[in-house]
RNA sequence: GGUCCCAUCGUCUAGUGGCCAAGGACGCUGGCCUCUCACGCCGGAAACACGAGUUCGAACCUCGUUGGGACCA
């Protein structure tokens, strides 16, 4: 990213003032304000070893939130050093997730399977400056000493036999481990939790190269985090045990530390943490599911934030409120029915048009041709009421669609009777007479009929329901037998009379 | 097992020492509306995990207990 030469400059000064001439070269593909302060620039760093799931997507989002709430950048990388495990498909899952739920990002995707070369000449420096050394014990050697020590009941940790010895490189393989303090505390100020601190004793020398050359994983993130300049690492609070490690990491490397907010995990209503187990599956589900990516972002951000009693944010609500003091420090637990809530309320929110717009594809995922579009934002008005999903709609608006309606067992047995047939009979008589089928003539016919059997309306509306509709639940009579128009009403009550034996 | 984190209605949460005999939302539930189903409207049940301490006063601060979770092994 390229900057006016004066912000560059502005940016040394800035920077000089706080931090040693040294890194300045590190800043230089930051973004900055104008005044040459550094901006804000966020991360979300999954790794495809599997889809985007709830979990993900909304640290995902808090990200997203916090870096535009601050005017900064949000980087997408994905951490797909595990060959073995990650796959393409899942790098596709992730970005069409992130892209259908509107979380945008600004940078990216960056790979680090493009980025070894980068971690490797890294652990070379350490090693070069002695804040890192070479170990050559072997597997077979470390799980003998792991089961000593648990034996003798002291922690299964590195026993640091490779640390101060200077063996003579023999050609044997090696793996590069990561000089850690043998005394002292690190501890830092979580941005959602307050300080947190791990005395050193509890950290031992990690591996940071192993011995086929590849890095590992606490290794890579502070390397890539350090390089991209990422100010603040807003990530799930699985990775707490994990900074101090990395903090021990920046300040080898020499470079400035970033802020760290660990947000808690989203979980199951068994209350661990979400998993393959419960259904953690992709977030496009949730898009082939008929939800509205306005109310899962919606939902998302109130799982574990909250702004007053505030419960219905557009996106740039959030952008403008989110902030990560409000973030609460408890795990919340994934639920359904406030999603489906959100949901139905966007629906019936939405412009007609629009929900029309997205309704096309569950209509044709019901193996419907639409012939004619102009009765869609009408079916839509009549049932953005009545359904809590896209698909819920497009199951509703099926019969619509279909010239023979197929009835439900139970409402044809209890609505196209012999009893109900000179209902029915009479309705489309006096059907064909009406001038017009809009407004209120329809109704007075209904209601006409129904005095003239002696009987309450809905004893006439029914049998017409089940005759039009083939089911006893739908929108309005009056609103179905307009939008069907007259030509189907009458071929679809002739169907219906005849059906009757 | 070790380390770390967390704790308000079933769920999401408001609450940052007096405004809280704890508010909102989802869900549940009683009623109204009504051509079915919904929507909408009005009402209801429902929580500060426990125990000490600090304080004139604690959901809020401190300590402990219990419970849950995460990471490492």
């Amino acid at each position: 990213m390229r900057f006016p030469s004066r912000a560059r400059n502005s940016l040394k000064l800035h920077i000089i003032k706080f931090i040693d001439e040294s890194l300045v070269f590190h800043y230089n593909h930051c973004k900055l304000s104008s005044e040459g302060i550094l901006l804000v620039k966020t991360r979300f760093a999954p790794s495809p070893t599997g889809n985007l799931h709830i979990g993900g997507a909304r640290t995902a989002l808090f990200n997203y939130l916090f870096s535009k709430h601050k005017g900064g950048v949000f980087v997408l990388r994905i951490e797909d050093t595990d060959t073995e495990r990650s796959k393409e498909a899942y790098v596709q899952d992730i970005l069409q997730g992130l892209s259908w739920l509107g979380v945008q990002w600004d940078e990216g995707p960056l790979f680090q399977k493009e980025r070894v070369d980068i971690y490797r000449e890294h652990a070379y420096r350490l090693l070069g400056e002695g804040r890192a050394y070479k170990c050559y014990c072997t597997a077979e050697m470390l799980e003998e000493k792991r089961k000593t020590a648990f034996k003798e009941g002291k922690k299964p940790t590195y026993d640091r036999t490779c640390r101060d010895v200077n063996v003579q490189d023999s050609g044997k393989p090696y793996v590069i481990r990561f000089k850690s303090p043998l005394s002292g505390e690190v501890s830092f100020n979580d941005l959602v939790r307050g300080t947190i601190a791990f005395r050193c004793e509890e950290l031992d020398d990690l591996v940071i190269l192993r011995s086929d050359n590849t890095p590992t994983y606490n290794f890579t993130v502070v390397v890539d985090d350090a390089l991209m300049g990422i100010t603040h690492i807003i990530r799930g609070d699985d990775h707490i045990n994990n900074t101090p490690r990395q903090i021990l990491i920046y300040k080898a490397l020499g470079y400035p530390m970033p802020e760290f907010a660990h947000v808690p995990l989203i979980h199951g209503k068994d209350r661990a943490r979400l998993s393959k187990r419960h259904g953690a599956t992709s977030l496009l589900e949730y898009r082939n599911d008929g939800f509205l990516p306005e109310a899962l972002m919606n939902y998302l951000a109130r799982l574990g934030w909250a702004h007053g009693n505030q419960e219905v944010f557009s996106r740039e609500d959030l952008i403008e409120k989110f902030d990560l003091m409000n973030v609460g420090k408890s795990p919340a637990i994934f639920d359904m029915d406030k999603l489906m809530w959100l949901n139905s309320h966007y629906i019936k929110t939405l412009s007609e048009e629009d929900t029309a717009e997205r309704l096309i594809p569950f209509l044709e995922g019901l193996g419907i041709t639409i012939c004619n579009r102009d009765i869609l934002v009408p079916i839509v008005a009549n049932l953005k009421e009545r359904a809590r999903t896209l698909k819920e709609m497009a199951q509703m608006a099926a019969f619509f669609f279909y010239d023979d309606v197929v009835y439900e067992e139970a409402a044809k047995q209890k609505f196209l009777t012999p009893a109900t047939k000179p209902i029915l009979e009479n309705f489309l008589e006096g059907f064909k007479g009406l001038r017009s089928i809009d407004g209120d003539e329809q109704k007075r016919l209904i209601e006409n009929i129904a005095r003239d059997h002696n009987t309450k309306l809905v004893n006439v509306v029914q049998p017409i329901r089940v005759s039009l509709c083939g089911r006893t639940v739908s929108p309005g009579i009056f609103e179905v037998i307009s939008i069907l128009g007259r030509e189907n009403v009458e071929k679809r009550l002739r169907r219906a009379i005849e059906a009757i034996l």
